[in-house]
RNA sequence: GGCGCCAUAGCCAAGUGGUAAGGCAGCGGACUGCAAAUCCGCGAUUCCCCGGUCCGAAUCCGGGUGGCGCCUCCA
């Protein structure tokens, strides 16, 4: 398969360090607070690559990490940890907001049929590792301590910015970052900060007590878990710039080569033609899209509808297609079940055609194409629901779930007073009162249908 | 000021040199007492604009215009 890589801009051919198997590292949620759907946009790009890896025959090991000590709030050098602000805001220890959040998050790519990781590791539970390996940078010459942390030093690192590909003198000009005079130049960053006493998480270090920088942790748990160099990085495209590329500096300063193969960055998804993001505050969750009655498979139908490197706009419009489309798709791909084979030599076409966009750069917007135009344009075939859900080994849509009937569910009694009701008055031609009870249960939430089997209703 | 991405029908969105996938919405028809649901049929002589290369360009090159992102925590 061919992935698209941010260093060299192009798209390769994935050939695994070691034969038969991938490496993987992505970049996980810091656990400060609920995730958003632009997060859960880049996890279930995540999750696809995982299924394409894994379709291509490789083993995998994945790891993500669980960031439950804070980055700082403000800036690179200053500013308050997200954990603890959270924590004092709701009267809790960072430990119990991390695990409280965690769950959530866990739940949530469940939901969305996100596969968890092979390795979860948490920040905290690495500190030791973080601080061997400042240590090392330290001795190798990129590490050095001011008043108030040791930082990397940038400049000892010819290629520094080369992901970005990022001038370090023009960056200069237009930074804001406010100016710390102890520093050696602007864009070096911390490895560790030195913690004030009213810091709440701190460690032991050579450097007294403190706590790590906002990058280290992501060098130290990728080495320890993949090893000194593996196959692939994910993340979303924000970190390209800063977290990816110090990542990168860190451990190329530490192992004297580089670590990664593969840098894979999932695009961002808009809401409503702008940004969304934390700070801005216009953010929505999986769970307030349950309760506007959008299943969480009708959101991941959404992101597999455009590719994960281009930007998505939510919508509630979008949102609605998002959900009719998903309905509609499981609906017609349930209706080839059980039906006879028609021996269609078609069907390897298609089966060719799918896995090919799906291996050519994760082009699941068209491999999603390709699926509808064999439930629509072929007769009724168990073959081609059999294929179908071999797709959906990528897609993760839960297709061989059949479409609810919409009579399954409770219903009080008054509403079934009023069908009956509705029935009679049909059966006597009273069409205007039958008319009028459906409007009735209609602004009730209930809607009808009257098929061949009689009268049907589901939740609108 | 620097770096980068994008621009395809009402909307979402594939397509990176060979003559415009797919979905949603809409329209027409079937079905229905009427609807709903479902099924069948229909949509870009054209891909933001202007030039250029080529037998041939949405796709390549040059120049514009417009939108967005990053350079500050952020998926």
């Amino acid at each position: 398969m061919r992935l698209y890589n941010t260093m060299t801009r192009q798209k390769e051919e994935l050939v695994p360090i070691t034969e038969g198997h991938i490496g993987m590292y992505c970049c996980g949620p810091t656990v400060y607070q609920f995730a958003h759907i632009g997060n859960m946009r880049t996890y279930i790009f995540m999750d696809i690559l995982r299924r394409a890896i894994h379709h291509n025959g490789y083993t995998l090991t994945h790891v993500m990490n669980i960031t439950d000590v804070g980055h700082l709030v403000s800036d690179a050098d200053d500013g308050e940890d997200k954990l603890e602000k959270s924590a004092k805001s709701q009267n809790k220890t960072p430990w119990e907001i991390a695990e409280y959040y965690t769950g959530v998050f866990m739940r949530d790519i469940a939901e969305l049929n996100v596969a968890r990781p092979e390795l979860t590791p948490k920040a905290t539970e690495h500190i030791p590792e973080m601080i061997e390996f400042v240590r090392g940078l330290i001795a190798n010459g990129y590490g050095y301590e001011t008043s108030d942390g040791i930082y990397f030093d940038v400049q000892k690192l010819p290629d520094y910015g080369k992901l970005s590909r990022a001038n370090l003198e023009d960056q200069i000009a237009g930074a804001r970052v406010e100016v710390n005079l102890e520093k050696r130049h602007p864009a070096d960053f911390a490895l560790w900060k030195k913690a004030p006493p009213e810091h709440i998480m701190q460690w032991e270090s050579p450097w007294g007590m403190g706590f790590p920088g906002w990058h280290i942790e992501c060098s130290v748990m990728s080495r320890k878990y993949l090893g000194d160099k593996f196959d692939i990085h994910t993340g979303g495209v924000d970190h390209i710039p800063v977290h990816h590329e110090n990542e990168i500096a860190q451990s190329e300063g530490y192992l004297g080569h580089s670590a990664v193969n593969f840098w894979v960055h999932g695009e961002f998804m808009m809401v409503d033609g702008g940004k969304m993001s934390k700070s801005l505050g216009n953010v929505y969750t999986v769970e307030e899209l349950k309760a506007r009655g959008y299943s969480p498979l009708h959101f991941r139908y959404l992101c597999l509808n455009a590719h994960y490197r281009n930007k998505l706009n939510f919508t509630w419009e979008g949102m609605d297609a998002a959900k009719t489309s998903y309905e509609r798709l499981a609906a017609a791909v349930h209706a080839h079940k059980g039906a006879g084979d028609v021996g269609e030599a078609a069907l390897e076409d298609y089966k060719k055609q799918f896995f090919d966009a799906v291996d050519d750069d994760l082009n699941v917007p068209k491999a999603l194409g390709i699926l509808w135009n064999m439930v629509r344009s072929l007769e009724k075939s168990d073959e081609i629901y059999t294929l179908a859900l071999e797709f959906d080994k990528i897609l993760g849509l839960s297709l061989d779930i059949p479409p609810s009937d919409g009579d399954a569910g409770e219903i009080d009694a008054e509403v079934e007073a009023l069908i009956e009701k509705r029935q009679a008055a049909r059966k006597a031609k009273d069409f205007a009162e039958s008319d009028r009870i459906r409007d009735e249960l209609k602004a009730m939430g209930i809607l009808l249908e009257d098929t061949k089997d009689g009268v049907k209703w589901k939740r609108g």
